[in-house]
DNA sequence: AATTTCATGTAATTCGTTACATGATTCC
DNA sequence: GGAATCATGTAACGAATTACATGAAATT
């Protein structure tokens, strides 16, 4: 039970997933290594811990091994707890990381899913990301209706924020069309091998990150997305 | 007492400001209207209402006066209510104007107070914009930092979420750039007229926008506009 | 020696949602 | 007259934070 916050959750399995680590710094990865996710305070992470290591997806492991556990319980003293994720936790991330849902296309969601790519079926990530884009788009119609509904009634400043807000949503929709035409164009060249993390093909050399195909469209430069 | 949410609070004494409402038609101003917003269930805002009108703020007007207030009492039907900002509701709504603090840089306490610039002295805008620009630098600061500490440690995916996040961050920066540029711009060439609520002149025609940050929305499946 | 950073936790509280319950009004 | 939308609320729950409490290890 205990349906812990989801996105907390997916994202303690995967990251222990990669290796085992303590509290402390899985919350440090938490705010910094993924880039997006907010900062989850220790209040939140312990309790959810707790809450896996009950399920038996993780099991804690206080000290390395031996000589460290016997003076740490000669002295009395409180060992760091390193978690690690077990067969029954990795299998139940494996699920997590094929199942989409209606939330998976909302904000932290999708960040979430994104910032485990690297782990996922490429047939996912297909999914998730046109699932993402779709979503967007839907947004983007509901607030040009709006702004129809509204303009002339609004200060100078409501309508930059709505204008703004709109741009964002606009460019992140094309950062989204990007991957996803990188993703089909690796697709044919990947050899198959399901079992590595799948490294992606850079097919041009002169990509930056990812993808980041600049196909300009004239006089606006300014680059990339917003979140 | 109550501390309700803050920014509910203040979304719903500035929309209020500028015209008296129902409840049903402030929700739908919160999630559309003023772009950024996320949206707030009805069992937020009611009792938030409530707490409004206990606090003087606020005063629930029923029906149209008289006669339809004689009708509806008559029937013993339930009347629409209408809520209207008391003078001491624009006191405090003019305090939390003028007033910031540390949560004020945040994103959507910053999304709240932009929306609600048309009705702001021009020192406070300045103010506002400033902090929320030094906020994004310190954020882009920590970004950098971490990113030089993990690069080549992280997979593709991953990177490009970080680049991705960074890039939207700095975007945000240029947007405020020309935003406070065009604030000073304008206080040169602005007559001397404390009381009148301040147009933004709008500088450059091609102000770029970027912001957009906290995402709103939510996986909310009641109601709503265009669902 | 003192301060900072690492490290782990708990209790109370805040903020907000979902699900439920009800009824009025408008449109077809 | 039936459906959709408008309109108002409450109770139970959920997610996450803050403030608190403790203590070890590293740095200065």
């Amino acid at each position: 039970m205990s349906r812990r916050s989801g996105i907390l959750e997916f994202a303690v399995l995967g990251l222990l997933r990669e290796s085992p680590m303590h509290g402390y710094e899985l919350r440090k990865r938490l705010n910094t290594s993924l880039g997006i996710f907010r900062a989850f305070s220790y209040g939140t992470l312990y309790p959810c811990l707790k809450t896996l290591v009950a399920n038996g997806w993780l099991i804690e492991e206080t000290g390395i091994a031996a000589e460290e556990a016997l003076a740490a319980s000669l002295a009395g003293r409180r060992a760091k707890i390193v978690y690690r994720l077990t067969a029954e936790g990795k299998e139940h991330f494996e699920e997590l990381l094929s199942h989409t849902g209606p939330d998976t296309w909302e904000d932290e969601h999708f960040a979430a899913r994104f910032a485990f790519f690297g782990q996922t079926e490429r047939e996912v990530r297909m999914r998730v990301l046109e699932g993402r884009r779709s979503r967007l788009e839907e947004r983007l119609e509901k607030m040009r209706a709006s702004l129809a509904r509204t303009r002339e009634r609004l200060d100078d400043y409501t309508l930059e924020l709505q204008r703004h807000g709109m741009e964002s949503v606009e460019r992140e929709v094309r950062w989204l069309n990007e991957l996803i035409e990188s993703e089909r164009a690796g697709r044919d060249q990947r050899r198959s091998d399901p079992e590595s993390p799948a490294r992606h093909d850079t097919t041009s050399e002169e990509t930056d990150g990812l993808l980041r195909h600049r196909d300009d469209t004239g006089p606006d430069p300014s680059d990339d997305i917003a979140k």
